[in-house]
DNA sequence: AGCACGCCGACT
DNA sequence: GTCGGCGTGCTC
């Protein structure tokens, strides 16, 4: 008994010499079946007294679930879904009287309750169940599997995501009754679109509809998002909205107030606290409000009887979870809408290459206004090289080419401005001088490096290219395209010098809206407040700077932070203006001048498809010490039309090849001091299934054994180059 | 990952 | 004959 001393006491109770009992007793019991009923002290449950579990351990080779027997006395309290803690460990078996028992205590949840195991051996004891609250139902936890699955990660570190930590405070408390299904609400701005009031229709007739939105700039996405949860729940059925920051769920939530007023929708964000998002949380899962608005956090909240799910904004670079597996909110919804046969929104007035290729592949229908409305909404955009300097001596000095200069001093004589600035830290990386087309792998098409300044390098596959030209123009020079500064907007305060200067950015504060009246307002992308009735023009500068980033996605990136700050500009019709000081011939510039995102993505997609890149191919990264690197690739049982690409040198602590890095990591570096290689896997469409359930098997056999060297194992990396 | 079991050499 | 090295395998 002393071996128990130390242990907790159950809460609700139980003797923990009980247990202990239990084990001793059923030691060796060598039964073909473990349907255990000798257990002397501690009484079985009548019906069902297996508790299949599963235990919170991210570890994968543990990605399985593991029977526990129910004791009486948890009987009534150990239903499917609840918390429990279970005894676990190689140590809690074969206890000997008064040796010390190993092994821990660890959380995890029942997943169902059965009347026998298919486990040969004795069964130990659930421990606790935690609380009797059912957190996770057959749904989400069939939602997390599929995420699991989809990013070759194990099931608990899914649910670690999906699952908030527990608050006992805020299960005592009950939650509201739920209100009645509001009414069907008005298209509204809807109308705007030309399927637009179809899809609400769709919606509160119960039906799934599925649509990729292009919705035009201004103000009103917000309000429209609304329109169509309220539709949703005016079928009987919930709906969940998920948006990059918590500026959009705040929109997002004002709409719904306005259109629904309280009671119907839930706020899921980080920032509101422990024990109140669990409240809200809670009120979603026990059915009490039917809707729910939050960040990517939310995209896993168990919203009963799912009719709806939207992501605004899907190219934002928040949308991706920053813990293992990663999985991106918009590949999330996806499984969701396919799981609960429930209607998918995807909006944003920028379309990614993955919204392109929902549309294209049949899956979703585009939904976008006409071409004669979405130029009466946008503005005006010019493009301005950055040869032609302005006369003007102000102007000169803040070296603003003479067009921008006009438009900034016609714009602040009708309200404020908008000026966008690069972040700094972005990174050089390799282009044709001549036409400023990325350099690429002629094997591979990765993106060409120079790490010793000479000699180029393919950053994917590490083939040298002695003799590079440029595929698109044939030139033959190369230029590494440098960071921009922001010193430029500072400069262009002291060119007008009558006119207050406000900034927005990560670094400094982040302003949510300005008024109307004659300003500049200096943002970096992704900051920029509204304006009170709209800005009567922005400048965009710098745009080579944010074409040149290292990414597969730099153009669409830029084109959507380029839209994103223009949408903030009047209209047209009403004489918003943009100037954006950037090559006019570039593809994304061209497509920012059209107002067409659409058409970008398309034309992106299609290049992706050609160069084998994501989203058409699937890829993977892999990445450790270079023989944990190569014994992996050679143990893995890729598919058969799997590709390996590398493995390369990663940039790390020593110095070695790869890109400089000035920004924040993002995983995809190697640990201080070592010197890590990164190889990548890539498989055609249709192989994505395949290629994560190889990894994951991979990982999980490598794992078991002991003191092996890690290996880093991503699904959708994201610094692809 | 932990942790215990087990099969080898050096010790009282 | 026994203590303990770490290699191997399991965790309901």
């Amino acid at each position: 008994m002393s071996s128990e001393n130390d242990e907790p006491q159950a809460a609700a109770g139980a003797p923990p010499e009980q247990l202990a009992l239990i084990r001793e007793t059923v030691r060796k019991a060598k039964a073909p079946r473990a349907r255990p009923k000798t257990w002397r002290g501690a009484p079985l449950a009548g019906e069902l007294p297996v508790a299949r579990v599963v235990v919170n351990k991210g570890v994968l080779h543990l990605d399985q679930y593991f029977d526990y027997a129910v004791t009486e006395e948890l009987d009534a309290a150990a239903q499917p879904g609840v918390r429990v803690r279970v005894r676990f460990g190689a140590g809690s078996r074969n206890v000997r009287e008064g040796r010390r028992e190993g092994g821990g205590m660890i959380d995890g949840f029942v997943v169902e309750r059965l009347a026998e195991s298919d486990y040969v051996g004795p069964l130990a004891a659930l421990a606790d169940v935690v609380s009797p609250e059912p957190v996770l139902s057959a749904e989400l936890l069939a939602l997390a599997r599929a995420v699991a699955d989809r990013y070759a990660g194990s099931l608990a570190d899914v649910l670690q995501l999906a699952v908030p930590p527990r608050n006992g405070r805020a299960e005592g408390r009950p939650s509201p009754d739920p209100l009645p299904p509001p009414p069907a609400p008005e298209p509204g701005t809807w109308e705007r679109y030309g399927r637009g009031p179809d899809f609400l229709r769709a919606l509160a007739a119960g039906r799934g509809p599925r649509a990729v939105w292009t919705a035009l700039p201004g103000p009103h996405w917000a309000q429209e998002i609304a329109r169509a949860v309220g539709a949703t729940l005016a079928s009987g059925r919930g709906a969940l909205v998920v948006v990059p920051d918590g500026r959009g769920v705040a929109r997002v939530d004002a709409a719904l107030k306005e259109l629904l007023g309280e009671g119907h929708h839930a706020v899921l964000t980080a920032d509101s606290g422990p024990e109140k998002r669990y409240r809200q949380w809670l009120a979603v899962r026990r059915g009490s409000v039917r809707a729910v608005v939050g960040t990517r956090a939310a995209m896993f909240a168990p919203v009963t009887d799912l009719g709806l799910v939207v992501v605004w904004d899907d190219g934002d670079a928040s949308l991706s979870d920053d813990h293992a597996p990663f999985p991106h909110v918009r590949e999330v919804l996806e499984l969701r809408a396919v799981q609960s046969g429930c209607g998918f929104l995807l909006g944003g007035t920028s379309t990614t290459v993955e919204a392109a290729q929902l549309v294209a592949s049949g899956w979703a229908r585009p939904l976008a206004a006409d071409r004669e409305q979405v130029r009466r909404s946008a503005p005006l955009v010019r493009t301005v090289g950055d040869g032609d300097l302005a006369r003007d001596e102000a102007a000169r000095a803040a070296r603003l080419p003479s067009l921008a200069w006009g438009v900034v001093r016609d714009g602040l004589k009708h309200g404020p401005v908008l000026v966008q600035v690069p972040r700094r830290g972005y990174v050089p990386r390799l282009a044709c001088t001549r036409c400023r087309a990325p350099a690429r792998c002629r094997h591979c098409a990765g993106p060409l490096e120079a790490p010793d300044q000479r000699d180029l390098v393919c950053a994917w596959c590490g083939i040298a290219e002695p003799s590079w030209h440029c595929a698109e123009c044939g030139g033959f020079g190369l230029r590494a395209q440098v960071v921009g500064a922001r010193r430029t907007a500072e400069e262009l305060g002291r060119a007008f010098p009558d006119v207050p200067v406000r900034t927005s950015g990560r670094d400094e504060q982040v302003l949510d809206r300005v008024p109307g009246a004659p300003a500049l307002v200096v943002s970096t992308p992704g900051a920029e407040p509204v304006a009170d009735g709209g800005y009567a023009a922005a400048l965009l500068l710098d745009g080579w700077a944010m074409l040149g980033r290292p990414d597969l996605r730099a153009g669409e990136e830029a084109l959507r932070r380029w839209i994103s700050a223009a949408s903030l500009v009047r209209g047209q019709e009403d004489g918003g203006v943009v100037a954006i000081v950037a090559e006019p011939t570039l593809r994304p510039v061209q497509a920012l001048v059209r107002w067409d995102p659409v058409g970008h993505a398309q034309r992106e997609l299609a290049d992706r498809a050609e160069l084998r890149f994501p989203p058409v191919s699937r890829m993977a990264s892999v990445a450790g010490r270079p023989d944990a690197v190569a014994e992996f690739l050679a143990a893995a049982e890729l598919p058969r039309d799997a590709e390996v690409l590398g493995p390369v040198p990663m940039a790390g602590w020593d110095g070695g090849p790869g890109r400089a890095q000035g920004r924040a990591r993002r995983g995809g570096e190697a640990p201080a001091g070592e010197r890590w290689e990164r190889a990548l896997v890539r498989v055609p469409p249709g192989s994505g299934g395949a290629l994560a359930r190889a990894l994951k098997e991979a990982r999980a056999a490598r794992m078991a054994r002991s003191g092996v060297e890690p290996v880093r194992v991503r699904v959708d990396p994201v610094d692809i180059g």
